[in-house]
DNA sequence: AACTTCAACTAAAACGTTTTCGATAAATTT
DNA sequence: AAATTTATCGAAAACGTTTTAGTTGAAGTT
């Protein structure tokens, strides 16, 4: 076609001579001008396939781009447009089931819209919630989608935050949100999610229905432990503290586990998350009493481990794929039309009970 | 300071007449050259404390700076320097335990290292891990750590690989390996795992024992039934195809365990991942028989379902964060002290036999 | 013949750095 | 006093693109 044999022959040269050893290095617009002698704006264009080139230029380029496998270098497109098409996550925990899945939804978006996705682990750290942050909005990134950290909502300070957002970065929370931060926001209804639970344990004639849960600065737990009250409350049982086993970590101790249930007395409990609710029930079964017949079991997430339990936990299912893919939509909607008006919407998804056999029914 | 007021009125009096909406851009070298009176090089290297620059511009320099908080673009400095300080992470799924624990360990030693992540899900496609591949590999990475998904160890195609590696970009492999690919590993002794396994099964005086499994194209399934095998065999218990159950896809079927179970008598069962243990377990538990008395297991992978299995699934350990940590460290090795000659090291990794109560000890 | 129009192409700036090679003036040496 | 050194600083290229604003020569118009 329209390469000579000597202009390829040429460059084969120049490209072996550089290395010894046999690396096929990157070629660029630079390279492809100088070997068809025309200037780098006409390979430019021409591979993009613009009116301003003649066809018979544009098909040597094309050609000749395709033999050499030329693709455009992203990080020098990032520089001159602006645009990273990369997208910053930030979540406490990747070993972690809802995260990940969470994760997966924002994934799974963000390439099909041509985005590439940065993890920064927090480790329910501030200090490295602040440190990743700071490094990917530096250029890095166009946007980001984080959960808070542990340590950030026991804090309360969201300065890093405010920082990204005032720099015109657009910032979308997932679960772990604060009140003060405005951006975009999406969290699942946690009081519904927990309020619904005990309403079944009430219709399920259960009396003494137990919380265990995590310290309050978490903000899902405080909204959980909300639902729960508030729905005791209208079925008029009264609120308890007694019935509320708090765990300071997520370190769980077997000790504060049977000290709860050989004090209290107890024939239904809701957990913060599936790991307090298995231990119960492992707990339970071992002081040879029967699930559900003696107590009922319901935990928030629905994990593997809800589904493979004997009997399975009925679960608060928390839709984390559908939280990512919507997180990842409003962020790209963000980014891709950056519009000056700064208006923020907060997504609230509805909690599902997936029922299985921890639960009569 | 050195700063007068007159040059930081102007700056602000420039800046918010940029925008009316009141963000706080990026600042530059050129606009702190400017607002100085100096030139850019100066600024830069001032920032960087080089001996160059007179003390007292230094300090205008950094004092300028520090108040308008300058931080440099990290794209520009990537394309300068032609180093990312990104590594590219492909895998088959992220809602997968050990794949999780790989990459936290990998995030871990990456981070500390002062490298992103960028992660990539191949959903076990070859079209996808591919085109993610491809387009990581134009620039946004220095290099790349990933586990083969299923689809591309059936095609059997790795032109893919070969493209990146030839091209000078380092690449580990880990877990899901293949032989024809030049490059480096790291892999947990699945064999030896296999075999541990079944030679403790044997030991414990289990005559009968099937192994649960998927389709041989994935590597690691093909190294644990040749351990399965050859545990056998030099025990001098004979390996008999019947007692294999193949799984065809990660899609679990009852029917499948069902029929496999009422067919063959098995006193052990040994899984090549946590899901198909918990199923089998299950079945015979509704069978009314006894685990580990009537049947023991034993399943590859020590994630939460072994742990929180009743009874307790001993598992085949295979320490993916310290996987991970491996591969990262292999990785960025390469990409700083990039040397002509290549040699390549496969890292394999003993696994550890984590007893639970579906064994006797 | 002088003009406009158009097609086809190029130069150069820009994105934000880093770094090499000067340049200038002051300080030091001879 | 002339030559040399030293301390500070700046211009410009480079990384690989995109895009604006030309430039050129040929064709068409009057």
């Amino acid at each position: 076609m329209y390469l000579t044999n000597t202009n390829a022959f040429v460059f084969l040269i120049v490209y072996s001579l550089e290395k010894n050893s046999p690396l096929k290095r990157k070629i660029t617009l630079k390279h492809i001008a100088r070997e068809l002698g025309v200037s780098i704006s006409t390979v430019s264009k021409a591979l993009k396939n613009s009116e301003e080139i003649g066809s018979d230029t544009k098909e040597r380029v094309q050609a000749f781009a395709k033999l050499y496998n030329y693709k455009p270098n992203n990080i020098a497109i990032s520089l001159k447009n602006k645009r990273t098409k990369n997208i910053g996550v930030i979540i406490p925990d990747i070993v972690h089931h809802f995260f990940t899945t969470v994760f997966r939804g924002i994934e799974k978006y963000a390439n099909a819209k041509g985005y590439n996705v940065i993890v920064c682990v927090s480790d329910e750290s501030f200090d490295k919630e602040v440190i990743n942050m700071e490094l990917l909005a530096n250029g890095s990134i166009d946007g980001f989608i984080m959960a808070l950290s542990s340590g950030t909502q026991l804090k309360n300070d969201y300065n890093h935050l405010k920082e990204v957002t005032e720099q015109g970065i657009p910032l979308v929370l997932f679960d772990r949100v604060a009140e003060d931060i405005l951006c975009d926001k999406v969290i699942i209804n946690d009081r519904k999610g927990a309020y619904n639970a005990v309403t079944k344990f009430i219709k399920d004639g259960r009396k003494r229905i137990a919380l265990i849960t995590s310290e309050d600065y978490i903000s899902v737990s405080r909204e959980r432990a909300a639902g729960y009250k508030e729905a005791l409350l209208d079925n008029g049982i009264g609120y308890n503290e007694d019935l509320i086993l708090k765990f300071p970590s997520m370190e769980i101790s077997e000790n504060l586990i049977e000290d709860f249930f050989e004090r209290e007395k107890v024939d239904a409990v809701l957990s913060v998350n599936e790991i307090f609710a298995i231990h119960g029930m492992r707990y339970i079964q071992s002081k040879g009493l029967k699930i559900p017949k003696d107590i009922s079991f319901i935990g928030f997430t629905d994990g593997l481990l809800s589904k493979y339990a004997s009997p399975g936990l009925t679960a608060i299912a928390q839709h984390g794929e559908q939280m990512g893919e919507i997180a990842a939509e409003i962020l790209i909607e963000k980014i891709e039309n950056d519009m000056e008006e700064e208006t923020y919407v907060t997504r609230v998804l509805e909690p599902t009970l997936i029922e299985r056999g921890s639960t009569v029914n």
